[in-house]
DNA sequence: TCATATATCGGACTTTTAGTTCGTTTTATG
DNA sequence: CATAAAACGAACTAAAAGTCCGATATATGA
């Protein structure tokens, strides 16, 4: 076989895998998913998987990698083109908010939350390339503030890319699992608590 | 044996066990800690372990839930017994602090991050009750800032507790896992980026 | 002291699942 | 058609959670 055809074979098999388990993952939870699941749901041999894969940890991160990638790009183009540093935190915000909704599983996974050894193999989370992205992003973003003078003086920016991050990513963190709060203790529902936090957050960064 | 006697024996072995775990989790981790493990350390055979416990998650639970106790005590007594508004805020992020520094391993379950059922056997985590006794503290301390005048007009006690312990939290979280950006990316160490944080963080809430 | 109940022991057993091995079969292609 | 690579499949190993049960130790009350 040709070297070509035969990559892009390896790739389509790869990715096959990948979407069987990744649809498991999200029906049937991932420790309730076995390696025998997945190779049959793929349709390949058990042993195939461990061609392509080298432990169901492998796959996992396999999978945590794509959908962060999802996020970074997201992330990238809804805030690099918005040219006003408001309206970009508030698109920033719901990027994130937009993903934990869409996939609660895969959140924890981005804020660096994962064990990296799950016990007997380790497997390197290479990650950081795409953390780079949002990192990038966000820093992209306070730089337009600090330009417009929209920003506290006493502001500096590469601390504050990793405040703003793990900030925004603890409030809409906790809001996903804490839902019984919202409309009883707490007189609101989600979308509003989180509306009043961001914008409370907001008020931490900007000249008054 | 008398009622009395028993049932103080009972806690006893329950106590004995629970610290033989503890150890060895922190020891080598919760996953490669098996229950042959915690039988052959804590002096029990494996059968007397499953009298007392019905699961090893069931055990894990148990040492969460003390730590959660300690740490609300703590932020209990630290805060409520401070007047002023700023220096109870931050007290609250040093108690904070200090738990994630003492106990990363258990952190993650404060923020209601941890998988209530871990396969098979689900064990019910009671953590509510010691969340509530939080949730007080920082009742509490919100109140004195609005009686006092110094938060802001526009802040509403109870999303704002909220707020303000996972924003905290994710800050506190993050900073745990990055260590490699301190000193390098960020100019300045774990330390410091934390008051900077908890600094800019206080300027979200209160007037100007 | 003896009888009895209860706690504990210990080790064999079951079950589940990740990961391995290897001989066989399929498939592409020269 | 011959051959090499890919995939199969089924049996296997290993590790660990959790169960069972008969044996043993220990406390207590008559």
């Amino acid at each position: 076989m040709g070297a070509r055809k035969k990559e892009a074979l390896e790739q389509f098999n790869r990715d096959n895998i990948l979407s069987a388990a990744k649809e498991l993952f999200e029906k049937k939870g991932v420790e309730n998913t076995t390696m025998d699941d997945i190779a049959k749901y793929a349709d390949y041999s058990k042993s195939t998987i461990y061609v392509y894969f080298k432990s169901k940890d492998d796959i996992y991160n396999c999978i945590l990698e794509r959908y962060m990638n999802i996020l970074a790009c997201q992330i990238e183009s809804d805030v690099a083109s918005e040219k006003d540093f408001e309206k970009g935190y508030y698109r920033l915000c719901n990027s994130l908010v937009k993903f934990e909704h869409e996939y609660p599983q895969y959140y924890a996974g981005l804020l660096g939350q994962e064990k990296i050894t799950n016990g007997k193999k380790k497997t390197e989370i290479k990650l950081n390339t795409v953390g780079e992205g949002i990192n990038d992003a966000i820093t992209g973003l306070l730089q337009k503030g600090i330009e417009k003078k929209v920003l506290r003086d006493d502001i500096e920016l590469e601390p504050t890319v990793l405040y703003v991050w793990s900030a925004i990513s603890g409030i809409i963190q906790v809001a996903g699992k804490k839902s019984d709060v919202f409309d009883t203790t707490i007189k609101m529902g989600k979308e509003e608590y989180l509306d009043y936090s961001f914008k409370t957050f907001y008020e931490s960064l900007i000249r008054r």
